[in-house]
DNA sequence: GTTTTTATGTTAACTACTTGACAAATATTT
DNA sequence: AAATATTTGTCAAGTAGTTAACATAAAAAC
């Protein structure tokens, strides 16, 4: 079989959830995915900062700090110093943040519920299981390649 | 099962994916993945105009407008008019384009094939199979809700 | 055969990223 | 302790996309 095949089918299948979360986050919660994904990310992390957030939403620190005015303009997220640390920022999801990121969380998950379940039922947790199965293999093919 | 799970795996696994065949096709070829998606979906048409390029690539005609001019300076691609036809650009790969094309696939492939191999032998084939299934599912599903 | 509608390709203005350079704060080495 | 190295956040410039508006060509409706 033709590898290109299945990272094509991968493409499509993404485009369709990430458009999907996308279409129905701006009509329900006037929120962009990426913008949804930049609060939920931050939420999940303990004491996060700039730099730490970028790496986890796999972008640049410029990208998190051209972007954190937009959040911060619509009270969103909080940025603070810590008394005795110059160096790092400090963010937290404001109550209107946090509130937000956890019911277009909730919302999200429930339409994904519908969306996903059918007649054909494929067990989404094999699945699940099977792709990071993958990914891993593909990590660990590189790096034995790259030592080589 | 949280539903977001899957829809993170998939994300990651494509930029696994796309970030590795982005790496190997700049260091071998000196294009990015992006560039060779424009030719190799280009080679896989007919009669290609930009606007159809345009959909098959999943952008806008704005934006194959633009990168048009790129693929001309390098002599990858000839934007011409066939007469009787004022409304539509007709474009083909050039020679040295289709080598480009051709020469990039094979090796993308060839490598993908010794990433993908592992011990643990996941059916590529049946994984390919699920996709599309879920994919179909998804979007079945989306249309009846919508008509509803 | 005219009028109206639709489709195409280009432009302008905007968005969200990138890299590279930088100053400042902190860690590490010596 | 001082010198050096690393990390952080920001800025400027560049890239690849977007939408909206537009002129023009072709197709459809009348």
């Amino acid at each position: 079989m033709n590898s290109s095949r299945i990272t094509f089918t991968l493409n499509e299948l993404v485009y369709v959830l990430n458009s999907t979360a996308d279409r129905l986050l701006r009509t329900n919660f006037e929120l962009t995915y990426s913008q949804f994904l930049f609060l939920v990310t931050l939420m999940s992390q303990d004491k996060p900062t700039p730099s730490y957030l970028a790496e986890c939403l796999g972008v640049s620190r410029a990208a998190v700090s051209q972007r954190l005015a937009w959040f911060q303009e619509r009270n969103l997220v909080k940025v603070s110093r810590v008394s005795g640390n110059e160096k790092n920022l400090s963010l937290e999801l404001t109550r209107k943040g946090e509130l937000l990121a956890t019911q277009s969380a909730d919302f999200l998950e429930k339409e994904f519920r519908i969306l996903f379940a059918g007649r054909t039922s494929v067990d989404l947790e094999d699945l699940d299981t099977t792709l990071t199965q993958v990914k891993t293999q593909l990590i660990e093919n590189m790096e034995s390649r790259n030592a080589a």
